[in-house]
DNA sequence: CTCTGGCACTCGAACGCCCGGAGTGCCAAC
DNA sequence: GTTGGCACTCCGGGCGTTCGAGTGCCAGAG
């Protein structure tokens, strides 16, 4: 359509006044939930025109696409095309209040274990947004290994203990074909974690894949079921898990609401689309989607704003909300943000 | 008021076919959702008597107050009582299918680990019963010591990996005041091990107690305070965890919307609240909670069916499902149970 | 004593109707 | 380019009517 001149256009249709209604349009729909007309935008805002004028100007934003009416003679409300201009171009992100910062380093400076780190993360993030909040456990592929345990449960029975350095755990039940000796599986673990303590888990199976054939011909077989479960490891777990919270808020959605609710609670049950919604969160910043922009279905009245965090510079997951469309985005993204950066901290001090 | 003598009004005022009519509101009930009238009834059920008599009947069910109508002139519709009632004498646990059975074994028996099983389970229940399922993890107080892991991360910092027979691990960081050799750190995960290893979890502090005694007094500063992070960690983790799924059907459940769904949210986001219902499963069997009988007051137009499940003859954790009163108490029963006899049965070949 | 058919009554849901108000689009004037 | 005026549209709420399902009661039959 016209979505490629879009620049174009912003320049040579839309005044600055002209965004400002919008602005102001958009600003006023998120606070009343109702339809906005031109009377109660020229009251409500200082535009220092008539409301005629404004008449004209919203007639202009409506053939751009920028908002619509749900009927004839009603107000208007802003369209994907107009929350994404808003967001773009016409508004920032809202920075908490400094009790607010102080509040979310107090709350997740109290984490005992990552577990608890990401329960809380969900929980804040839903309360100060208001919204469903969607976070990501720190992902296996970007982060390294710590530890490598192997514990000997039975003469053939073995248990497979992987250690992040964000704290996960995970463990593994090996069954081997012949028993395996204590002294064999105290050279094993000490072999396997001097090649891959620190190494990041990508680069694991390049540096196990020549470790069984330095050990006796009998003990070849188990050391390989050893390893390949690890890899197998290392594969299933990079689908993430992920831990979802507020879904109280819902019920703030709207009036039609059975329709729009129970989409949302399916795609917050199907990991598998959470997941790939948090994943479009561009590398660099923020991402935001707005209602049609989701590439699922069931979410083309929402919104989802994601980030990455993680400790240090690196990315190592992300975490996000859903919304409404008709959000308030620069309070969104900015406690987003926040909490993001702050979540990355407690990981980089554990 | 009279339900201190139901036994005896039971009998005395509620003949045989009042109970079949009682019955009979139930099922067509929970069908329809719609109150039921007399006509209707002799029409759908092979009673046998007219709508007047059937009339009559239930004006005394409804002096007895096991059914009531939402406006004059309305059909009936059940009570929490008259549901108690219907539960208790009027109907059986309804079986699954052979087919239902099958399906249940290999969905679960593709499980890969603890996580795994639990997360299946809720999914299963979930679209079995096509309610909101919960399934708490085995607990940690009554299941027994698989292993006790120790790692050395840093001179003066140890990582301390728990291993239960359930198969779940948890692990907690120490931070020593002094550094702590390897040798010792062999010596007291052996010691720890050969103590606590097959030991119920409530046993383990008495079977400690005395272990720093025994060790070089510049060590025994380190191996309490190790101790004393394991003994916590069997108390912070009492509280138990736990997995919901299948919210999405929660948009079955009525009409009036956001005052129902609303409160049940929020309950299912507070684990305490959750826990506390699925406490309320009786030791031996099954336990159905009908509305106001539910302690927590969000979940008074809804019902609860939980049971405890295990390997062995011991419950180590409870599962449920939370839908309306308004529910197939029969089939909802027989569902919860298979369900729990399959996990137990996974639980205890793994 | 129990069951049945009949009958008058009640009340909610659905429908149609009207009306007020908010909001628009257009136009002529500044 | 902006403004005030004006006719028009349409939604939402309030009101009265109708329709039908369901009830309670009663008198009579088994």
């Amino acid at each position: 359509m016209t979505s490629d001149d879009d620049q174009l256009e912003v320049c040579a249709m839309l005044s600055e006044r002209r965004l400002e209604v919008l602005r102001a349009i958009v600003q006023d729909y998120v606070g009343t939930e109702e339809p906005v007309g031109s009377k109660a935008l020229t009251e409500r805002h200082r535009l220092g025109v008539s409301p005629a004028t404004v008449r004209n100007d919203m007639a202009v934003l409506e053939d751009e696409g920028y908002i619509a009416q749900p009927h004839t003679s009603a107000g208007r409300i802003p369209t994907d095309k107009g929350y994404r201009l808003f967001v773009d171009r016409l508004a920032g992100v809202k920075p908490l209040s400094t009790p607010e910062r102080r509040a979310i380093q107090n709350f997740l400076d109290g984490a005992v274990d990552l577990d608890d780190v990401v329960g809380r993360t969900v929980r804040l993030l839903a309360q100060l947004t208001r919204q469903v909040a969607v976070v990501q456990y720190p992902s296996l592929t970007r982060s390294t290994v710590r530890h490598v345990e192997l514990l000997s449960l039975a003469p053939a029975r073995l248990m497979l203990v992987l250690i992040t350095d964000t704290g996960r755990v995970e463990q593994r039940l090996v069954d081997c074909q012949t028993p395996f000796g204590e002294t064999s599986l105290a050279d094993l673990r000490a072999r396997l974690n001097s090649r891959v303590v620190g190494r990041r888990f990508t680069d694991v199976p390049q540096l196990v894949q020549d470790l069984p054939e330095s050990f006796e011909p009998e003990d070849r077989g188990t050391v390989s079921t050893v390893l390949s479960t690890l890899l197998e490891t290392l594969v299933e777990e990079a689908e993430e898990r992920l831990m979802i919270g507020g879904t109280a808020n819902l019920t703030r959605f709207g009036h039609d609401f059975p329709l729009t609710i129970r989409p949302v609670l399916e795609a917050l049950e199907e990991q598998v689309v959470l997941l790939k919604l948090l994943g479009e969160a561009n590398e660099s910043g923020m991402a935001v989607r707005i209602g049609h922009e989701n590439a699922y279905e069931g979410l083309n009245s929402t919104s989802v704003v994601s980030v990455g965090y993680g400790s240090g510079g690196e990315t190592v997951a992300k975490l996000g909300v859903v919304g409404p469309t008709r959000m308030d985005y620069p309070g969104t993204m900015g406690a987003v943000r926040a909490v993001a950066r702050y979540v990355g901290q407690i990981l980089a001090e554990s």
